[in-house]
DNA sequence: AAAAATGCGTCAATAAAGCTGACATATTTT
DNA sequence: AAAATATGTCAGCTTTATTGACGCATTTTT
């Protein structure tokens, strides 16, 4: 039973029971989710910090790798921060000399991103410990269930 | 062709080419799982902002209603954050009347969480987004497949 | 009994990464 | 010519984390 205080207020009575999956509420999922990608982050931050970068860095050096020429629009838009936000990091990729811009060939308003040598290095370096770990995971499943995961996954996402 | 600058360094060239599954290089997964869970986080966002809380709150009143009686140490080796982090947050749930301490019975050095019953509604009013948006994503799912995402992400953690 | 270790709280300083609002510049569109 | 757009930047603020140091109560070890 919950020890009370004098004052046995409902809305401070003490609850002893765990907190567990009922109805539509999840929490197993809900912590593997938690947990899942506090260590999956947790691969590439110990190589950042080597370089003096976080992970804000590491956003940016994985899409522009991805998808070179991206504006900084597209950018934003992606990682669904401000521009304010991102400018100091991407100033300190391309002082770096990891990004580089290039002024839209069309729109000379643009600044299309585009990674060097060192910056497609970089993602991949950030990338293979992440990658090392997905595999683990899906280690012995079959291509039907990689699949599966991926939609789930998939699903997980706003569709906007 | 990359366009290239008088002093063509290997190290400054420009990348035109994307960044594509290479090896055991998954980016594809890379990317899903960034994308599931900042979405899967900006849904409790937006009730926390009403109470003034930020998602270190979530996640203290997820894990102590999940666990009641758990201690501090327990929580800081959950969250994997520093004492100093969660003092303030905890501090906050205490004096909002979320989270109560109780003295260890055994060890009274120990501070026992538990919620109260405003902590416990509020843990349910977070978790239901979240739970809505997990179910959506295993729509049409059957038991062996969702068995197949949850131990994808168990294979996701660290073991320890 | 004294000393050491443990669990917790707190003070102070610092950093990373985000935010809002305002404004400037170059360029394109209307 | 005027308005809209893409980007950059200044200034100030917030949240969430960090490290290091220290104090207090309590338990464990010597």
């Amino acid at each position: 039973m919950p020890r009370q205080t004098s004052q046995n207020a409902a809305k401070t009575e003490l609850l002893e029971t765990p907190l567990q999956n009922a109805g539509i509420i999840d929490f197993e999922v809900i912590e593997l989710l938690f947990f899942a990608y506090r260590d999956f982050v947790s691969d590439p931050d110990q190589i950042l910090v080597k370089s003096g970068f976080g992970r804000a860095h590491h956003r940016v050096v994985h899409f522009v790798n991805r998808e070179p020429g991206m504006t900084v629009a597209d950018l934003l838009e992606t990682l669904q921060i401000t521009k304010q936000s991102l400018a100091r990091v991407l100033k300190q990729l391309i002082d770096s000399g990891y990004i580089r811009q290039v002024a839209g060939p069309e729109d000379r308003r643009q600044r299309k991103l585009y990674p060097t040598r060192a910056g497609r290095d970089l993602a991949l370096a950030l990338a293979e410990p992440q990658s090392r770990r997905i595999e683990r995971a899906f280690e012995g499943a079959s291509e039907a269930t990689r699949e599966s995961v991926k939609r789930f996954l998939r699903g997980m996402q706003t569709e906007k």
